[in-house]
DNA sequence: ATGAAAGCGCTAACAA
DNA sequence: TTGTTAGCGCTTTCAT
């Protein structure tokens, strides 16, 4: 049967090697102190020499906790693809995951396919948690994972007790970037954000239009419109009168700073603009964008460790991470003096 | 011992619903003919009800491949967070993945880990093949993958037979954007790389040059310094009378043309700029910018049927994939008249 | 067409 | 301290 193919290296050969029992080197890779150190030290040499390491599917079977962390992004309007957000939050995640000696399972699905991922991932145990983002209003993967009884935490505003959150404190960014925009004398501004679903932009909608008020500032709430042929001067047109847009992502952000100046508005002098979030990105566009940066990798190291503990069956309840941060930049200014203010068009 | 927990859903739980037995359940879930369609229905009526699918790690102990890929970044300078193109890429990836029911699992590492993850990774059995990016001249994983034994495909310029590569045709790149810029009437240029020590900049160095010449134009090779406080400063003294710049990612590119000119030099006007990779990002900048797009999509759909047939043990060679498409923007211009040229300094 | 039984590589009680 | 043994959930001959 088997010819000549490399007899696959198992717990067996490794045991063999060492002169000992696969139980032996079973102790000696799950740190159970009944071994003498110096079996020990010939058993890790041998597995050493051998290359092996316990296999992953092998001890999964046997009921030991698995390590995998799933990740289904959902594949919206290149809403993944060319958002610097998913970078930082992949490269925050993969840090601490390899610290406990995790892995990141990750993929991106079409809205239909969404449920089914989760389902079957599930099922097949292909992982062991899941992290949620994006969460929606009335998301029914909160639903779904309760009701698959996945362990899983959130990235944003808590939902329900049922998933446990991590949350980037919001309550300074409304009056750094009110303070900011107020000192430098705006009245009337205006929020724009392109995914009125998300319940971290409805959140801040309610949240901003509040505190605005609070300061005597009229605050308006924009929708981006992706499927517009200039969605830049679509905004603009129905920006009114307001000098200042706080832009829910940077990506949205850089694109008015670069297109508005082609429509006859200059930024910063006749509109400023603040990006709700940080990246390279900022510092590629003229104006740079000044922006509120979010800890992104305190966020995923926080999920990470939440994630590794509820898997542990521990209970595991919400936390607030460090809030955001408002970089100042080049895009705010004081907006135009009543005189030479410049009709809309 | 196990008081209360919800008993897990296994194989037999489905036969005992079915009123079948459990090799009935895996036939069924295993294509294998020889169940009756009646019991077949009966069979995944019982399966979808208990919503159970068969245990991924069960089934690849029972000696069944795998299915899982493993994509190992190498993190340096934020090469990830700040480069598109992996988001391309991973968003290429996972599609056809999904559909052979695999799934893919991302790492970042630093350089001194990075064999060590790939060690473990197949060692453990935790991913069945490798996807190797950023190929770099005397790459130690090639050496690396071939002694593990692990199936491995890499994206790139093919560099042994020992593992298959998919490579960009840029062929016809190096005509297409000396034939712009020729036709533009540049007659100094100069590419610039960020890495000189991934393979296919080097390569690229070589045949462009060459190219170039064959042309008549002088072409000259540049690195970017990403430690300098000001990297494009220092690498525009550095490009003499060169008109033109040819650099290799479109992350580098769009900060030259948004910097040059704070720093006294147009672009395009007194420079052109043309970026080896597209993306988004091209057209966040102003002007936006001349790119040379890639087929990464159809790099990564090839690259996971060349390793599913690996892993499925079949023989296979590198692949070519359709070349780069130039795109043209606004960063490309003629050159500036001799008269009104602009000593450097 | 269906099922019994023997593994797959590992872990973990339990003996020795 | 060490080894024996019985699973883990599934696949896969091989009988029936």
């Amino acid at each position: 049967m088997n010819e000549n193919r490399p007899a696959r290296v198992t717990i067996a050969a490794v045991a063999a090697r060492a002169g000992v029992s696969p139980s032996a080197v079973s102790h000696v890779f799950n740190g159970r102190p009944n071994v003498s150190e110096a079996t020990a030290a010939r058993i890790r040499e041998a597995a050493d020499q051998l290359n092996w390491r316990p296999n992953y599917a092998s001890r999964k079977v046997g009921g030991q906790g698995g390590h995998s962390l799933g990740l289904v992004v959902s594949r919206i309007g290149g809403r993944f693809e060319r958002d610097p957000f998913f970078m930082r939050l992949i490269a925050g995640l993969t840090q601490p995951l390899a610290e406990i000696d995790w892995s990141l399972s990750l993929t991106l699905v079409l809205a239909d396919d969404e449920q089914r991922v989760y389902r079957e991932w599930w099922s097949e145990r292909r992982v062991d948690a899941f992290l949620l983002v994006d969460v929606r209003d009335e998301d029914p993967r909160i639903a779904h994972v309760r009701e698959l009884g996945a362990p899983a935490v959130l990235l944003g505003a808590p939902i329900e007790d049922a998933v446990p959150a991590v949350t980037v404190s919001d309550e300074t960014a409304y009056d750094q970037v009110l303070t900011h925009l107020g000192d430098l004398g705006h009245l009337q501004i205006a929020r724009v954000s392109d995914s009125p679903g998300l319940v971290h932009a409805r959140d801040r909608d309610r949240r901003f239009t509040e505190a605005a008020l609070r300061r005597g500032i009229a605050a308006d709430v924009l929708r981006w419109d992706p499927t517009s042929p200039d969605p830049v001067a679509d905004l603009l047109r129905r920006a009114g009168a307001a000098t200042a847009l706080v832009v829910d992502s940077e990506a949205m952000a850089a694109e008015i700073v670069a297109h508005a100046p082609e429509i006859g508005v200059r930024v910063p002098d006749q509109l400023s603009v603040v990006a709700w979030e940080d990246s390279w990105v900022s510092t590629l566009v003229r104006p740079r964008l000044t922006a509120l940066d979010a800890p992104v990798e305190e966020s995923a190291r926080t999920a990470v460790q939440m994630l590794r503990r509820l898997v542990d069956g521990e209970q595991v309840s919400s936390q607030t991470v460090s809030g955001r941060r408002l970089i100042i930049r080049e895009s705010t200014a004081s907006p135009p003096s009543k005189k030479d203010e410049t009709p809309s068009d």
